[in-house]
DNA sequence: TATTGTTATACTCTATAACTATA
DNA sequence: TATAGTTATAGAGTATAACAATA
């Protein structure tokens, strides 16, 4: 019986949920939710977007970020303006200051957020950083 | 601005999502929710406990695990007997139907899971793996 | 008084499906 | 008619607090 481990899932989901622990006051500190985050770090990767394809993007359904869209672009970190050429499209992109704000955010949880792997030897904590990234970017 | 990559929780999610995914439907197959099968996992791991013990084990409530605990039990996978030192305390106990349940489960699972590291090639897959699985152990 | 398990309540998410305006 | 965005409705999930039994 030796092969036991325990699934996936059951490993990772916590490590999930210690990270989602460190990132919602660091959040709360910047006024941003989580999907509001979310939204800023995906138009800032890649710029402009329907709000149909930034929600299958970050896996929301498209009236689930309305209300996300709406508190950001009142903050004036995005902007959505209407497309000339087709009238129905909104065309999504993240404003300058939204950048700012999502750089500011990005930096405080990446500063905290590494603390998930302490337990590792640091040697291993970058053998697994790599992976995981490698894994991320293949998919 | 070399040191660029994404949050930890923005490469973590979706894998867990992608997980979610696969098991749902074999959990789905064996008739029991994901948190019957949270709750069989940690019965199976560490016999015996209070249901306030076995709550914050798996990260929920001590009031929300009470309907899982309601199926798993008129399903016969695990029992539920009065402490005769502390009458107010319920002894939990995984069934032996309820252990044989859980490998089921299990043994589908992992032989599906694994999948979401395709993309790694095998050495790196089994490093991850490695690293992973230190990495929850040691919590 | 404190604690275990339970129930009840309200609150938050989420999914679904209408609705509008454009095409 | 089909699609983008929006709104409305209902359903599921969750947290909180009250409750009964026991310590």
């Amino acid at each position: 019986m030796a092969s036991e481990r325990p699934d996936l899932a059951a490993m990772l989901y916590p490590l999930v949920r210690e990270l989602i622990a460190i990132e919602l006051p660091i959040l709360a500190g910047h006024e941003v939710s989580m999907w509001g985050y979310s939204v800023l770090a995906a138009l800032d990767d890649t710029p402009v977007r329907t709000q149909a394809a930034l929600a299958t993007a970050i896996g929301a359904d498209k009236s689930r970020i309305i209300g996300t869209l709406d508190e950001l672009q009142q903050a004036g970190l995005i902007e959505r303006t209407p497309d000339p050429d087709d009238r129905r499209v909104r065309l999504l992109s993240i404003t300058p200051r939204g950048r700012t704000v999502r750089r500011a955010i990005r930096k405080d949880i990446q500063s905290a957020e590494l603390q998930v792997l302490d337990s590792l030897p640091a040697a291993d904590r970058k053998t697994f950083l790599r992976l995981l990234q490698q894994l991320h970017t293949s998919r």
